[in-house]
RNA sequence: UCCCCGAUAGCUCAAUUGGUAGAGCGAGCGGCUGUUAACCGCUAGGUUGUAGGUUCGAGUCCUACUCGGGGAGCCA
């Protein structure tokens, strides 16, 4: 079909010329006394924006289908793109021809002509992109991954694909899913697909490593699993994740390249995403342009862990949790410093050993390790990673003290066995990222299928 | 997993502290000379989340469960 994206013939189309287009329709007007005819707006996903399309009774189908059509609908409407008479829009369409595609039946089609809830639309996630709200979500979260691709590339970063299904574990990630043949309540892992355990991933780090420590600089991106049971707007079972693993990189390398990073994304969505970030700061959050705006140009605040934990002291408030030098920060802690002291994104270094995992390398204080988390107002943590260690010897001790046998991860160590080099990375939670800059306050409404515990419709 | 709140028409919500289940939107029909969350009129639409209990009587009170929301933990 030779037909005109809606996006274009707003913008690109000369007045005068005629045009198809389709998609589905959004609402219908219809004037029923002498002068008869039918306003209809139609949406193809091109762009935010729907085109309206003036009908008359001279069409064949005018009493038979056009009168009836609904939202919902989907049609093929070819006519001339003239000046709009209205106030709504600059042009519009003078309809030479309507071509019912598929009807949508109004009795019962879910998506209605009038506001609903996100927690319904939840329930239709199949439609849901029909809406302005899903539609903008969907399109921001492909120009986001556009970005991730762009920035990673044009710093001759290697995309590699590390694997779904996992003997691993990297610790401190989460529960894991079991990935089995064997019937239910049967664990003799000899007798399973794999002749061994496991287990969907819940990171690609250990393996990014790999290849960071051969090729240089890599990434990966894709879907990650956690089986925990957390219940809020902020966590999901299944989310994707983007894990940049750099060879001959340090700590404070790997703090620059997310703050360059998380910039990049931000002013691509702000460059590319106009329309749709005008809907997001009209309806979802006010100011989340403004916000982001500042935080592309604005530097992050950098603390570690032990200057975080004094200003948190002499904070001057009530905390749930007191701030105390061994223990991890709470969601307090952080709403804390990015959204009041500091009022944009903070990288918090430096982390006590004790509170992370065995992969981050140890500071020659003995008591740090070389970790690094970047938290965001109202979403919190959004990046999380690390310097990794290098030393072999430090490598295994940490790992027994963590009550893991480094025998389970020969290949890991053998990186450090091997010609080993100083590399460090982190992993960006997509969704979270795609929260932040839409302001929506679910996680649950910025993937397109979520799954989470007791949840996996569609 | 823990704490708090909720579930009533297709959707969003009422229901005077236990006494005849209503409205708006949406839908159908009719009207309207340019509308755009169109407007005006009429009509239809209900096993009050599920299962039990208390009571002459339960949308309302009690118990359990399911789902949803907010907060916390785990983390990205």
């Amino acid at each position: 079909m030779n037909r005109t994206l809606i996006k274009d013939a707003l913008t690109d189309a000369v007045v005068g010329s005629e045009i198809t287009v389709a998609g589905w329709v959004r609402t219908v007007r219809n004037h029923k006394g002498k002068n008869r005819f039918s306003f209809i707006t139609l949406n193809d996903g091109s762009c935010l924006a729907t085109i309206q399309a003036v009908a008359d009774p001279k069409l064949s189908n005018y009493e038979s289908e056009v009168v009836h059509l609904t939202a919902g609908c989907s049609v093929v409407v070819t006519g001339k793109l003239v000046e709009s008479q209205g106030k709504g829009q600059s042009v519009e369409m003078q309809v030479d021809e309507v071509r019912l595609l598929g009807a949508a039946d109004a009795e019962v089609y879910p998506i209605q002509q009038k506001r609903h809830t996100f927690e319904f639309l939840r329930t239709q996630a199949h439609l849901r992109t029909r809406t302005n709200t899903f539609g903008a979500v969907a399109r921001v979260r492909n120009v986001i991954c556009a970005a991730i691709h762009e920035f990673f590339q044009s710093r001759g970063f290697l995309y590699v694909h590390t694997p779904i299904i996992t003997s691993s574990d990297c610790e401190g990630a989460g529960e894991m899913f079991r990935v089995t043949t064997l019937e239910t309540g049967r664990d003799d892992f000899d007798a399973d697909f794999f002749g061994r355990r496991t287990s969907l991933t819940v990171s690609g780090q250990l393996e990014a490593e790999t290849y960071a420590c051969s090729l240089g600089s890599v990434y990966t991106f894709g879907p990650t699993f956690r089986a925990e049971n957390s219940n809020t707007p902020r966590h999901l079972s299944e989310f994707w994740m983007v894990e940049p693993e750099s060879a001959f990189c340090d700590a404070d390398d790997n703090a620059d390249l997310a703050e360059d990073f998380l910039k990049h994304i931000f002013s691509s969505v702000l460059q590319r995403c106009g329309e749709d970030m005008e809907f997001f700061n009209k309806w979802i959050d006010k100011g989340v342009i403004e916000t982001l705006t500042h935080v592309a140009e604005s530097e992050f605040v950098r603390l570690t862990y032990t200057e975080a934990i004094e200003i948190l002291q002499k904070a001057g408030r009530k905390w749930e949790f007191p701030p105390e030098w061994g223990n991890d920060t709470q969601t307090e802690h952080e709403r804390y410093l990015t959204e009041e002291k500091f009022q944009r994104p903070v990288i918090l270094t430096d982390y006590p050993s004790t509170i992370k995992p065995f992969y981050m390398r140890l500071s020659d204080d003995g008591k740090t390790v070389a970790a690094m988390d970047v938290l965001v107002p109202k979403i919190g943590e959004i990046i999380g990673g690390s310097q990794r260690e290098e030393r072999l010897d430090v490598l295994t001790e940490r790992m027994k003290a963590q009550g893991l046998n480094p025998d389970d991860y020969w290949w890991y160590t053998d990186l450090r066995r091997y010609g080993t080099v100083p590399h460090a990375g982190f992993g960006l939670g997509l969704e979270r990222t795609v929260q932040f800059v839409t302001g929506m306050s679910n996680i649950r409404d910025v993937i397109p299928f979520p799954r989470t515990p007791r949840s996996a419709e569609f």
